[in-house]
DNA sequence: ACAAATATTGAAACCAGTTTCAATCATTCT
DNA sequence: AGAATGATTGAAACTGGTTTCAATATTTGT
């Protein structure tokens, strides 16, 4: 490796001079300058990170914790934030979870080491109490995940508003059965809460008592798609319409519902979650509610990279709209 | 933070001392040795990663080259990849290049300057005489591409192998107007040339003349698939069967030819490659080649692991076998 | 022209660890 | 018992940068 001691030597000044080179240090006579650069770029020299943040404060990887990066939504995510950390000279270091609340938390240690300078959470498995403590090593910004807490920037989108749309759109198309079909729980907290409320409010103003046997918690792949089906398929009274927490969940329903000989949507309606590829591949084409993911990313980088160039706390929420899109499984 | 220097005051003996126990060095005293524990475990002390990466050689991150994490069969080998580091106390980067040639090398930089100790390479956009020279700085593993050089390690699939057994099943199934639609050019080398090979190999063994008018390149997206159909459709003389490159090709295939009343398989056969979840997915199911994309990561990861810690350079070529996944659309 | 302010520069200290080197202590071997 | 060997330990050097401090040179203000 070629150390700035090289370069010093070549271009005959001080390794002071070669640093404050590389700094961009105001007050350095121009041939010196210029004698320095010329001795960089023959050497081929890239000053070494980790010297430089030993010293300085200097900051150059971020930290994306996510479950799983196979799930489109959050491969997406990752595609976002990786691309607004390159433009600002960021690596960006993935981190998978597994729903494993040991793992987050191994994962957050990169922030006490200063092996990430700041880390975006797009999922959250330990509770916030547990987690909190990394904020004095670092700035950990929340993007998907929300909590009632006024003290850690957000990047939301209005679940509520998500959920209530897809429910409304189910109803003005002469819906008044709908199954809800989610990954959290019913009685569930931030996230998963909003979509819940969303559901209820939509059934409420439309004078429709929920139904409980309706309700499915705790379903997420294709394949929890699959059975739910055969459980609407089982009921006495049977649901015309259901909304599911995510593309996946509908893809499979589709699946079974075609297989069992029902036809979507004129026996059965369904509504997604997400907008990812596969909700336009799949046959009839899934009516969704598409989320801003890449805006998501996008946000949750530039407030990371804010708060790290700034040091600057930040802690406010930022909320995107989401939108319905309609297909012809509605 | 607290430092080795910390930890070495209360437990009363050197830093020295404290540093050969966080590194198991062999000869020390149990008492000592146990009063070092206690201090650390007290302070909740953990070593700075790039103070100990300053002097030795410490690795613990490894970076995975790949053009867009959001295709999944990049996400799925970079899944693989994390899971395998991080069983062994290994960070991993994700780098995407979005097929940019600069930003490949941008990244190669990492081994340069030690952010990364080693890199998975799942694409390549330079020539490998550009690459190369950052072998100097640490290993690289090349995954599911391959050149031919010996001496790099490798893992790769069998892609010959893949089409050959992809077109040879539409040949059993009864076809004879094959067509083929690939992600790289015809004239290609590497994985793109065994695929075209396969596929030569198969019509050849059938007595069948390839038709070049068939023969459609550059072709990737499921965009691509649907204006892929367009042009099929406008051929006088239309193949009844298509192999494509990739599962999403298959499915905007798939797509425009039901648009255009066409019916899969009965008047066009498909069949992709990856075996990624839309194939399972799109309605009739899709035929496709399936890449063992888990084993890839995983043995890439344990070659360069490997490497790492034996620092004994390993130029092996793995290869793994592809399947055939028959559904409905052949 | 002289003081005060500003620009330019390098030596040395510093960041938090690891490694070398030498000293001391305890064992083992004739 | 005396020498040789091995275990245990810490001081100091080292990694490759950045920052502080002080010295010197140059400009600016009156």
């Amino acid at each position: 490796m070629t150390t700035i001691i090289d370069v010093a030597r070549l271009a005959g000044v001080s390794k002071t001079t070669v640093s404050r080179v590389i700094n961009n240090y105001p007050h350095i006579s121009s041939d010196k300058k210029e004698q320095v650069l010329k001795a960089m770029e023959q050497l081929g020299f890239t000053p070494n990170p980790s010297a430089r943040r030993l010293r300085g404060q200097l900051a150059t990887t971020i930290a994306v914790v996510v479950p799983k990066i196979v799930n489109p939504f959050f491969s997406y995510l990752v595609d976002a934030i990786e691309q607004v950390g390159y433009r600002n000279g960021y690596q960006t270091l993935i981190c998978q979870t597994n729903e494993d609340k040991e793992k987050e938390l191994s994962y957050l240690n990169l922030l006490k080491t200063k092996q990430a300078d700041g880390i975006i959470m797009a999922s959250i498995e330990n509770d916030w109490e547990d987690i909190k403590p990394y904020t004095e090593y670092g700035p950990i910004v929340l993007c998907n995940e929300y909590i009632n807490r006024p003290d850690v920037p957000m990047i939301r989108v209005d679940q509520y508003q998500g959920t209530y749309i897809g429910v409304k759109h189910l109803i003005e198309r002469g819906h008044r059965k709908i199954a809800y079909c989610t990954g959290g729980l019913f009685t569930a907290f931030g996230k998963d809460k909003d979509r819940n409320l969303g559901y209820q409010k939509a059934l409420e103003e439309a004078g429709i008592q929920v139904n409980p046997s309706w309700i499915l918690v705790d379903k997420h792949t294709i394949e929890d798609g699959k059975q739910v089906m055969q459980l609407l398929l089982d009921m006495k009274d049977r649901p015309t319409a259901v909304f599911t927490g995510s593309d996946e969940i509908a893809g499979g329903l589709m699946m079974a519902a075609k297989k069992a000989g029902l036809s979507v949507p004129q026996d059965l309606a369904i509504i997604g979650f997400d907008d990812q590829p596969i909700a336009e591949v799949l046959d009839p084409g899934l009516t969704t509610i598409r989320q801003p993911i890449e805006q998501m990313g996008k946000k949750a980088g530039e407030v990371l990279l804010n708060i790290l160039n700034q040091s600057g706390p930040d802690s406010a929420v930022y909320e995107l709209p989401v939108e319905l899109i309609v297909r012809q499984s509605t």
